[in-house]
DNA sequence: ATGATTGCTACTGATAACGTAGCAATCAAA
DNA sequence: TTTGATTGCTACGTTATCAGTAGCAATCAT
């Protein structure tokens, strides 16, 4: 959490807080899942993360409900307004990723070719 | 890399490539750091991600340069145009974690007190 | 009662990261 | 031409994290 150190980040910056957050396996898949395919269980979460294993799951939906990225209702696991907020962020990655494998495909077509 | 399978991804989607690249320790903040302080060299990098071990600087670097994040010069290591492509997209959370972290306060105090 | 679903926990490997030590290469003075 | 400083790493032992399977308590609808 921000203001106190965390695992890669002895300082507590906001920024290296979120990064530390997001950059835990599954993290941004969780959230990116959540928001494009909707409010899931938690077997549904299991299942669109290509069987992620339980134990993983559940220390990724305590850190994101601790930063209130996500919230547990009667619906399921859902996205809080915060966690839209960052996932705006994210989303025009799904679009530049798409841009970056092509990119990627020419660097390596022409490294065979040289 | 896109295309293939890859740790967290079993359908090498290059959003989900890209979140598993990312997802690494250090990995967005390298990037981070790279794009904010400018070229640096091996050990300068250690130093300002506050002393990451060597082996792991070492891994994250031959990753990025494989995705042509960064590339290696005589001023050091530097980041490429699509690492600051995607620097772009990361940038905006800097501001966004300052207001994320006086939430969280906001939120923690609110508990504190009910 | 029975079965299905849900939200987990426990346990055992495997993988990744940490942290210290140190080495070969380059350069620049002394 | 040694000496020292810097650079880019590699090796290695320890610790932390993740994967994968099994299973259990609670809820709900048959």
């Amino acid at each position: 959490m921000p203001g106190s150190p965390v695992r890669g980040s002895k300082t507590g910056k906001p920024i290296m807080a979120l990064f530390d957050l997001l950059g835990r396996n599954w993290s941004m898949g969780v959230l990116w899942i959540l928001c494009t395919v909707g409010p899931l269980t938690f077997r549904g979460l299991q299942e669109q993360c290509e069987g992620i294993s339980p134990t993983v799951l559940n220390m990724r939906l305590k850190e994101m409900r601790q930063a209130d990225f996500i919230t547990h209702t009667s619906d399921g696991y859902v996205v809080t307004a915060m966690g839209l907020e960052l996932f705006a962020f994210l989303e025009p990655l799904g679009y530049w990723s798409l841009e970056w494998a092509e990119h990627l495909e020419k660097l390596n077509k022409e490294l065979k070719e040289a």
